[in-house]
DNA sequence: AGCGGGGACAATACACCGTATCGCCAAAAT
DNA sequence: ATTTTGGCGATACGGTGTATTGTCCCCGCT
């Protein structure tokens, strides 16, 4: 059962250009803006799994069948949500001139948005993203990768987005996996290696794991999240290089 | 509260290696390998929302009370449903010698787990997975990289390492999502095309998205699947190998 | 051998979720 | 002035994760 607002023919009419409910004289109270915006507070605050229609319309209070005049489903609202994310990231200013430049500065705002909203972490990538800002973020990566010198088949500009735009999703994903781990056990970071410590030492005491030991023995601290994303970065866009422009 | 195992103690005894429950004479019919089992049957059958604890206990003739005797949490379930995937990922033989080949190896073997269990990408790289058998792939990871030449730095080889995962995280979650975007739309990828394709041509005909217009005009078929994420794979391992052995 | 206690299991209970349905009331149309 | 309509709130339902309570059986002690 869709909204109300669909029309009802066989166009499938998505979401984001389903109009406004007829703006009513005394000005409607809600609106899809309005709604997504205090769901965005909500998960900013309280995490995703607060937010629910039922916490989201009482924050405007209101009925929680009051939302569904203007959603459908909550998974609207959650596809909302990440639009107006992509609409953060593509809100400063215009592109830079150099593709690398470009594709950096792209996955540097991804990573940025998700530590604003640490919930996006969570949806990026679980669904087809296609509203208007989604799309802007396409069209802008392909713009950049159009500007390259060697990449004549598009072909290879759709694989090249696609490589950064995974490595993307998987590191922010896994910097905010990280990023909680650390704040459940006690806000420090050498808090949490005490923490799970006894365990890890306990398995790997059993020596079935000797390069992960290997590995941690020598631990020089990990660098912060930071460099660790823009070298991950910059090693694809290595490999994104070699192939655009062969070796020099 | 924890499950009644816990023994109290300081130590935080992860779930793990939380002995199972005292074998009675007569062995009890349930245990933490047949719950986790039944829940990824359940999964693998009707997606992960229909994981439930009441339908896995229901599977196994229980309350679903008695699962609590062998699990905490919901969650910890989920994590043990991720470290048995982890282990059909290194249940197959021995790892390459070279060190290329045997990221390769396990980023492709991580990709057809994913294939066979779609709400592995779901959960890919939302928690921190330090099971028996996640761990075993983390030691697995470093051990291809201590093999490469010039990875003297374990420090690059950590973030070489995690590049790779976030490549794979990234590429299995959007592989899969694309998958169920197809398959809710009726199994065919034209007919994918077909459903969502007025909405996009109305968007592209605003002119605002011109690279993406060029993009999806000279409509090459995409490649399937499997090669996308195969050349993604070795264009981030490309950008590793560049800085393993120095430009040749 | 009889009995008491403890522990595994089941049933019930609670708060909350997404969503369908229904009824009311105010505003618009006749 | 009356009727209609449609947006909104309240209520309801089936489901969830989990806490609590009760029950019953089996083991060990007297």
């Amino acid at each position: 059962m869709r909204a109300r607002h669909d029309s009802g023919d066989g166009e499938p009419m998505l979401i984001w250009e389903r109009p406004e409910p007829p703006s009513r004289p005394a000005p409607s109270p809600l609106s899809r803006e309005r709604i997504v915006r205090a769901a965005i507070d909500l998960a900013d605050a309280e995490g995703l799994d607060a937010v629910s229609l039922r916490k989201v319309a009482a924050a405007l209070n209101a009925g929680p069948m009051r939302l569904y005049g203007y959603l459908s489903t909550k998974q609207e609202l959650l596809d909302l949500m990440v639009d107006e994310v992509y609409g953060e990231i593509m809100a400063p200013g215009p592109a830079a001139e150099d593709w690398r430049a470009a594709l950096r500065d792209l996955a540097h705002r991804t990573r940025s948005a998700a530590l604003r909203h640490e919930w996006f972490a969570d949806l990026l990538g679980s669904r087809p993203n296609l509203g208007p800002n989604a799309l802007a973020f396409l069209d802008a990566s392909f713009a950049a990768l159009h500007r390259a010198p060697g990449l004549t088949s598009l072909d290879a500009a759709l694989h090249a987005g696609g490589t950064v735009t995974a490595y993307v999703i998987g590191a922010v994903r896994r910097e905010i996996t990280e990023l909680r781990a650390e704040r459940a056990s006690g806000m420090d970071k050498t808090q949490w290696q005490r923490a799970s410590g006894p365990y890890l030492t306990r398995m790997l005491a059993t020596g079935r794991y000797p390069a992960l030991e290997r590995a941690i023995q020598a631990d020089d601290f990990p660098p912060d999240p930071a460099t660790a994303f823009a070298s991950g970065l910059e090693c694809v866009l290595d490999g994104i290089a070699s192939r655009v422009s062969p070796e020099s």
